[in-house]
DNA sequence: AAAAGGTCCAACCGCGTTACT
DNA sequence: TAGTAACGCGGTTGGACCTTT
């Protein structure tokens, strides 16, 4: 029943690889390739498991693997495959040739993670968080327009309710969604992941609201309102945000999400978002606060090629 | 110069899925 | 079809190295 071990786990070692069984290894697989993880070791004369074997090769020893420092682009596409696909490090390192997931995941956790943590922004969600904003300022702002347009307030009571009370410090974009109102009744969905929700154009909405970003809009309602509502999911990047025609983020279409709509490169768009002098010594010296001041000045455009970001065959 | 704290990354662990008998 | 092991993936760890005090 069943196959037969693969090894016997009995004194197999385990720990750093040394050069010499770097070499038995690379040498074995340059003459009869990988095929059997399990029979591998014991072929090419290693005491290790096929398991140890198959990462030393593939995070490692593998002759297409690039080294060095992550380019911005990489970092860019990163962060966009990480904000569509999530954990999904084999996914995204399948978009960055050269690259592992290993690798990717490491360079995740201890640059970009803590890069977008002090941007205010939720590596998780990759939304701002709520935590970090003035929180009267969210309110007022909803308020005041809500009475300009003669509406009902776009924040929901509860939610009111529950920034008032002292015991919600902690608040973040991953805040009770029930909080949140769509202007078209939809409604939260448990079984859908946060970006796929409905009404998350309307947390952006308040959240944008509150956004320095967004001060030029203060005394233009109708403008900040026109804006806002063709916000693409990703509060920081995304298509041309002052022109509709280009987004399917339409105030009464936010249903029709789909990643081709964020994916795509608009036609209208003269020229990539980052073809800009900021990005001329990008591979060139550049310091880890100097790509910190990038991402803060673009937060709210990025974009790359789409097909690069075809996730379609992971949805 | 040395200690403390932080960063980086290779490697391991555990779990879900796939393949085999 | 059931049972088992291999495979592949994401999460975590441990130690070497670097920076700061």
């Amino acid at each position: 029943m069943g196959r037969a071990p693969c090894c016997d786990k009995n004194g197999l070692k385990k720990g750093p690889w040394t050069p010499e069984e770097d070499q038995k290894l690379t040498d074995y697989i340059q003459k009869n390739g990988y095929g059997n993880w399990r029979t591998l070791p014991k072929n090419a004369g290693l005491q290790r498991c096929g398991k140890s074997c198959r990462l030393r090769w593939t995070n490692y020893l593998r002759p297409d693997i690039k080294r060095g420092r992550f380019s911005f682009e990489e970092e860019e596409t990163i962060i966009q495959l990480h904000s569509i696909l999530g954990n999904k490090w084999s996914a995204i390192a399948g978009r960055l040739p050269g690259r592992t997931d290993n690798e990717i995941k490491n360079y995740w956790n201890t640059h970009i993670r803590k890069r977008l943590l002090r941007m205010g922004i939720d590596p998780v969600t990759h939304s701002p968080r709520l935590d970090l904003l003035d929180l009267s300022t969210l309110l007022n702002s909803s308020i005041n327009f809500s009475r300009l347009i003669g509406t009902q307030p776009f924040i929901n009571p509860d939610l009111i309710r529950f920034l008032s009370s002292s015991d919600s410090p902690n608040l973040q974009a991953t805040a009770p969604p029930n909080f949140l109102i769509s202007n078209n009744n939809t409604q939260f969905s448990p079984s859908l992941p946060l970006q796929d929700q409905p009404h998350q154009l309307m947390q952006y909405d308040a959240v944008a609201h509150s956004l320095p970003g967004f001060a030029s809009h203060q005394n233009d309602h109708a403008s900040a309102f026109s804006a806002v509502h063709v916000l693409p999911n990703y509060g920081y990047y995304g298509s041309d945000q002052s022109d509709p025609e280009t987004s399917t983020f339409q105030s009464n279409s936010s249903n029709n999400f789909s990643f081709q709509s964020v994916l795509s490169t608009p036609s209208s768009s003269p020229a990539p978002l980052h073809s800009g002098s900021n990005y001329n010594n990008i591979n060139g010296g550049t310091t880890e606060d100097e790509r910190e001041i990038s991402y803060c000045s673009d937060m709210l455009r990025f974009e790359i090629p789409a097909d690069m970001l075809d996730v379609s065959d992971f949805i």
